[in-house]
DNA sequence: GTCTATAGTCCGATAGAC
DNA sequence: GTCTATCGGACTATAGAC
């Protein structure tokens, strides 16, 4: 094996990152962490102080270059001439977070399994990591939703992105699950990140368009 | 208060649900659990044998009525003369849940979290909850889907029938926060469970019909 | 920066009196 | 069926040698 040698820090966050994702928070352990990972336990509080702030770090190192690249795509779409399409904001939604799980060893549904965790977390914890990394966001492209379906009044919107987000994190949340959920279900090809991308993405926006709440 | 006298066993159920909807499994302690139902430590091992016991009856108490009466509402829609609806099949697997969250006394949005969050449990528990409540309901569901729309592969709907689960989920586990998930989005009446399942049932069903891959 | 050793706390489970 | 008391172990965090 020829990979570079990475140094603790390093190692603790990609540790991390899998038992996150496997365990929660909660269910993971520094002793299993460290170990895993081939670490000393003591090395968890020199490097980052705290179980609680290596996850922080973790999740913080995942998310801010997708939401960066979020907000570099959904400025691309409100640049056009034309108004933005619903398929334009949810793919700048959607397509950071796929090309992230689009690894170059394969599908890294690790990844993805980590960030549908995330909204399932404690009440206290949810709360600021919404705070941190998702309510800016979140309001950018809730505004651009009005701007692409102006006939929607705002709480209509706020309805239909509400279940937008639900399919988005349930997506990637039970992705890795995806060939035992049933036994007798046709397998599905879960490694091709590009085609569940644009499932996902035909599915929420078809699922927006005719949410109406009266047929 | 003149609320009838609740035995232990029923009183550790009860707050069971509450704080595994709140904290998880691993999040929760049986001292906190008991501190908080009023009764001793000693008897969640003499009711249930176990922690884990203890939060499988909880769900199983909860879960087994509304898949009995979601199989009761799928063969009828069945039992009809025309060949089932989406909006029929889905109906069969939404409304039993949220006839149970509109409890007598509000909406009981706990619920709703606790059914939500059981998806993302470990790898284990979540399997062999899936094998013991879901497997035959999804295959019959599966089935049901076809029959409505009968032109899909069945590769085809599996795809279309994960994110709709995905959807339904996700939308049940961050119901509660609903109100707070963006400071600047319209407060959505989430109260009432009626309407909220019927956007949530149009959604599922746009999303479904409108899910080609090509578009 | 890495290690051993351990403090201090909390955990699930259970024995045994009542 | 409920209680006290406790076992044995796991946990996070840290002190201090190297």
């Amino acid at each position: 094996m020829l990979e570079t040698v990475q140094d603790t820090r390093q190692r603790l966050l990609e540790v991390a990152e899998q038992f996150y994702a496997e365990r929660g928070f909660e269910g993971t352990s520094l002793r299993s962490l460290t170990d895993a990972a081939g670490v000393n336990l003591a090395a968890v509080n020199y490097h980052f102080g705290s179980k609680r702030n290596l996850m922080w770090e973790m999740f913080s190192a995942r998310i801010e270059p997708i939401n960066t690249q979020r907000m570099f795509l959904l400025d691309k779409v409100l640049a056009g001439p034309e108004l933005p399409t619903l398929e334009g904001v949810f793919d700048a939604l959607l397509v950071p977070v796929f090309d992230v799980a689009q690894g170059p060893n394969g599908a890294n549904l690790i990844f993805l399994r980590m960030i549908g965790r995330v909204f399932s977390e404690s009440e206290e914890f949810w709360h600021q990591l919404h705070n941190q990394f998702f309510d800016v966001l979140c309001r950018r492209f809730l505004d651009a939703i009005v701007l692409a379906e102006p006939k929607l009044s705002p709480e209509e919107v706020a309805w239909r992105f509400h279940f937008s987000i639900a399919t988005m994190l349930g997506a990637l949340g039970t992705h890795k699950s995806l060939n035992r959920n049933c036994a007798s279900v046709p397998t599905l090809n879960g490694n091709d990140m590009d085609e569940t991308c644009l499932r996902l993405r035909n599915f929420i926006c078809a699922g927006f368009r005719g949410a109406q709440l009266k047929p």
